[in-house]
DNA sequence: GCATATAACACTGTATACAATTTACACGGC
DNA sequence: GCCGTGTAAATTGTATACAGTGTTATATGC
């Protein structure tokens, strides 16, 4: 074996987080088949913990199995990203409805202090920043339900929609925290019908922008290098 | 290698749904060990396809995965049913709003055909078949959103919670369709609210039997033989 | 008798070899 | 020129071997 075990990061777990990565920023192009060999050469392991990595991530919808002929990246068009966010919604409406009723007072005031000390925006950002901080906020305040189902999925959408958040984070810096000051602000009033109202405009709003976004510059998305 | 190719049924399709029919039917017990050399054989297979489905079962929460220990049945409490029934009711509940505006009145008379067709229970239906049409109905109507997604996780989530739907058949075999045919009669309306409420009290009083039945009787869910 | 150290065992993690299948390509017929 | 066919190369699917790690049983000292 490679080397000394360095304490809970085994090697599929690496494979797996690199592959990950490499789906969710579209390093592969849709349709393409992944190449084992290859890959796993890339990554300095052999095809079976390359595998078992591929068959963790199939199984999460990153990637796509096809029997005899192998895994391929996912193909993504305007359909696979509206029943994402339309989860998505579905999802983070309910969860601020149970939060509503479930957090206490001291787990606002964390989300609060949160917002107050990475925003507002002050232009010095990268695009990764603010979409870490955006899915940081939703997935925190998914956390205050309580419900680890609930978590996981949302964890795994983010993921796969990271992607078009960065196309959309590129064009609307400030809106989206202003938006969470918002919900927020709801949530303080334990008011769960305005929350759940905020959720599903603040995120249908992000929807609407990125298939706007989609259709004028699609083909940027794939150009070399990336 | 063994047999000429069936045509689209693999051999780590066959063994991944050997494996999570034992999960979902709690043919190991919780917190043990799934031993691979002896599963594999049981299979007649070697470990590396054994591996590969594992991967995906544990990636879909049908098992669970410790580095260097190996794989494990998951435990399952009552905080892990409650959270999956509330999953559940989260995405039915929004299911239906969605049914409501969608659904095509051909649909909806489709649907009440198989409720028709299926019911009223006379008796003669062994438990399988009576959570076989629950799960029906329930996922034919989330077949109705048209979200792909929302479709995915409602089916991981039906499997996990089989055992427990099974275990609450035993007792109230009438309800549960006479509840649907209500939540149908609503849809009819296209009363989405009527439909979300009568869908999330549906759901409720199926978790609040279960997690009574399990206090009863959960010593009897390992005993010998199944 | 109990705790601890240690050695034998069992099991998982990974590399590799080979079989089976798919894919690419060249050739020949139409 | 285009389509079908056959052959070769590439690629996936699986078995197996072995290394490394965890687990258990045994023996030893207190």
């Amino acid at each position: 074996m490679r080397q000394a075990s360095v304490q809970s990061v085994s090697n599929v777990d690496r494979i797996y987080q690199a592959v990950k990565e490499m789906a969710i920023g579209f390093r592969f192009k849709p349709g393409e088949r992944l190449n084992e060999v290859e890959l796993s050469k890339r990554l300095g392991a052999s095809r079976t913990p390359l595998r078992e990595a591929l068959n963790r991530l199939g199984a999460e919808g990153f990637i796509t199995f096809e029997g005899g002929k192998g895994f391929f990246c996912r193909e993504f068009g305007p359909r696979e990203i509206y029943e994402l966010y339309q989860l998505r919604s579905v999802l983070e409406e309910a969860a601020v409805r149970l939060v509503c009723e479930l957090a206490s007072d001291a787990e606002l005031d964390e989300l609060d202090r949160f917002l107050v000390e990475t925003g507002p925006d002050d232009g010095g950002r990268s695009n990764e920043a603010l979409v870490a901080l955006d899915e940081h906020f939703h997935e925190t305040l998914m956390d205050l339900t309580r419900n680890a189902e609930m978590r996981r999925i949302l964890r795994n959408v983010n993921a796969r929609i990271k992607f078009f958040r960065w196309i959309d984070m590129e064009r609307r810096r400030g809106e989206t925290q202003d938006e969470h000051r918002m919900i927020l602000a709801a949530l303080r009033e334990r008011n769960a019908d305005l929350c759940a109202e905020r959720m599903r405009r603040h995120i249908e709003r992000r929807l609407d922008q990125i298939t706007g976004a989609i259709k004028e510059g699609y083909s940027r998305i794939y150009l070399s290098g990336r």
